[in-house]
DNA sequence: GTTAACCATGAATCCTCAC
DNA sequence: TGTGAGGATTCATGGTTAA
């Protein structure tokens, strides 16, 4: 495979797969070749210690004139911040790339902000909504029960990945929606250190980073963490099939995280495999229909009721009503709307019952299936 | 008491209580009292940024919002916008005063990073999970099922008001969380011009501003809504017994809300009961058990007597005997039966013994428990 | 009159490939 | 870069009509 311009020029250092880097996350991300991540999965911090910024580091209490100017500075500090790691990221992106990132309300409007400064297309916000949240004990605000993430694609051009009926298969065959309903990760899942306690004090549930992966990327994909703290990214990549990097500041994380992929196993196939889109199914044009012998030219075709009808022609054009056309155009004509899928409009008679031409589309891509067997 | 230079400023025009303001909100609140009110409720356009027209499957067309009021250039120019109306909101609240604002992705982490900007305090950030929000008709993104809004006070100092007492109490006696599951506006509730078509493209129900009132007000309270549209926020303030003061630039809106707001009948405090029905048991998509890690991609189950065997998909669909789909759907392919509960019908082996499903799904109702009931 | 079937609609950044 | 054609895609609710 040619390698892009991009790739070219930073293959110096090609992409470390499956490995931790230590470091600042901004420096190792711009050694990166550019264009080689699929996925870019962010959890950054948001410690932005206002409270402590309305003291001076005499331990002096500003007053009220500097408060909007210490404020300011606060923010900004935040906001070039959040604006190197994000350029960062998308450079590593492939141009069908996306990002996720999540955060709560102390950050996340600064983070959204920049995203869509960037240039990143937004395809949704995201609820992570909390079974088990902490409670706000002295009853001044609401139970802090969600925080949010946002998946946004590269460009608006970008053709990110969906996988729609992996999803709405999660959800018991409904679409899934915008609020995620999920426990946060306690018990044997949590980390520990040596002292027994809490290894890291944001580690996210891997129910959040499968339901991210299943849904935005496919096996085999590149995900990246710049932020990787125990590796949970990691973690649900390797299981699924994904490859990962991580990049990680600490080294207590890192090597808590180490340890934890070592022991991680990928799933086989079999169990990684999910529900495929129709519109990865091939294409049959349906003129194959009449070659193959399927349909004789000249034979009926009815819409739903028989409302509609239509004779099939030798070269696999219809002719309703004086419309002639493909199977789609003419039923989109004949009913006045924008477009119709002629496969499941039309159906032929056998044995006085209507069927829909879908039929015989799915018997000739099940005959495809032998000749060259497709995945999953 | 000296009166701030603002104050004095603006005294020639008091405070216009109970009525609907016609112009430009900027303009008009830069014309009122500093100081002078206790909330503002603000549902500002959301820069759709939509482009061409959108047909549901059934071919029918989406009736986009696509109003002038929602048309900005750039985001440049809506972040001006934003900047503007949201110092002159400030300007008008008390000291103790807060803001509430409701957005999308669109539109949310711009004005969000403003209200941090400006000063205010963000308290909570609050979802409005919707119980019935339009699909996603072309399967290419999740659907968009909340809004955010955003609760700040005007600084950091502010002693706002927080009824928890009673928020709590509207929520069965447990502790208000920040994700609220209501029903959007329609039915009788829904505003309909002369010709029987929506007043408004985007009427807030009245159950959203019921519960920021109660929550975020006391009695007597004046809140402003800069953005007042077909008035819900003024209707609900005045049935809760507080002042309201809207501006709204168009006169069909206007008048609509002026219509409905002489409707309105001011409560006694106790004919403020809540009434509500018993929640529904949950519905559990078996995919949660998978992501919750309950049982493991590539996992066996079986029937009763082991007659049938089936893998667990990283999706949570089963693949037994070359047949894909829902726990439910393979298991009644396998006993060639309409249907099937795959709940009880599944099995999963632990130590030797055969486990029902349906203990995983009761784990995760039991986790559940203490959640925020659905209303209705 | 009762029930079932049908229909309408909601703040939406909603397609992809070949030529 | 545009154009045209193939053909894939929906959930909850309330109101209206048909049986």
């Amino acid at each position: 495979m040619t390698k892009t311009k991009d790739q070219r020029a930073d293959s110096a250092r090609p992409l470390p797969l499956n490995q931790i880097l230590g470091g600042d996350c901004i420096e190792i991300m711009n050694g990166l070749p550019a264009g080689s991540v699929d996925l870019v999965f962010a959890d950054p911090p948001y410690n932005l210690q206002l409270k402590g910024d309305l003291h001076r580091p005499d331990n002096s209490r500003v007053d009220a004139v500097d408060d909007h100017w210490d404020r300011f500075s606060s923010f900004a500090s935040y906001d070039a911040f959040t604006r190197d790691w994000l350029a960062a990221a998308r450079r590593l992106l492939k141009p069908n790339g996306a990002i996720w990132v999540i955060g709560s309300y102390h950050n996340i409007f600064r983070v959204g902000a920049e995203i869509q400064n960037q240039g990143f297309w937004i395809m949704n916000d995201v609820i992570w909504r909390k079974t088990n949240p902490m409670p706000n004990f002295r009853g001044k605000r609401l139970t802090n029960a969600h925080e949010t993430l946002i998946w946004a694609a590269k460009s608006e051009s970008s053709k990110y990945t969906f996988n729609y009926e992996a999803l709405k298969s999660l959800n018991e065959g409904i679409q899934m929606r915008s609020d995620w309903v999920l426990p946060i990760c306690t018990g044997g899942e949590r980390l520990k250190d040596a002292a027994g306690d809490k290894a890291h004090p944001t580690q996210k549930p891997e129910s959040l980073l499968h339901r991210v992966i299943i849904g935005t990327t496919n096996p085999g994909d590149v995900v990246l963490d710049p932020f990787f703290g125990t590796g949970t990214t990691g973690a649900v990549a390797k299981m699924l099939g994904r490859d990962y990097v991580g990049i990680e500041r600490e080294e207590a994380y890192r090597e808590v995280a180490a340890r934890r992929l070592a022991r991680i196993r990928r799933l086989d196939q079999d169990a990684i495999a999910t529900t495929r889109a129709k519109r990865a199914e091939p294409r049959i044009p349906f003129g194959q229909v009449v070659e193959r012998g399927m349909l004789r030219p000249g034979e009926e075709l009815f819409s739903i009721g028989s409302r509609h009808k239509a004779k099939v022609r030798a070269d696999g054009s219809l002719i309703g009503n004086d419309i002639k056309g493909s199977i789609h155009q003419v039923g989109a004509a004949l009913e006045g709307a924008p477009s119709c899928n002629g496969w499941t409009y039309w159906h032929f008679r056998r044995e006085g019952k209507l069927i829909p031409l879908d039929i015989l589309r799915q018997q000739i891509r099940a005959e495809m299936e032998g000749d060259a067997p497709r995945p999953n």
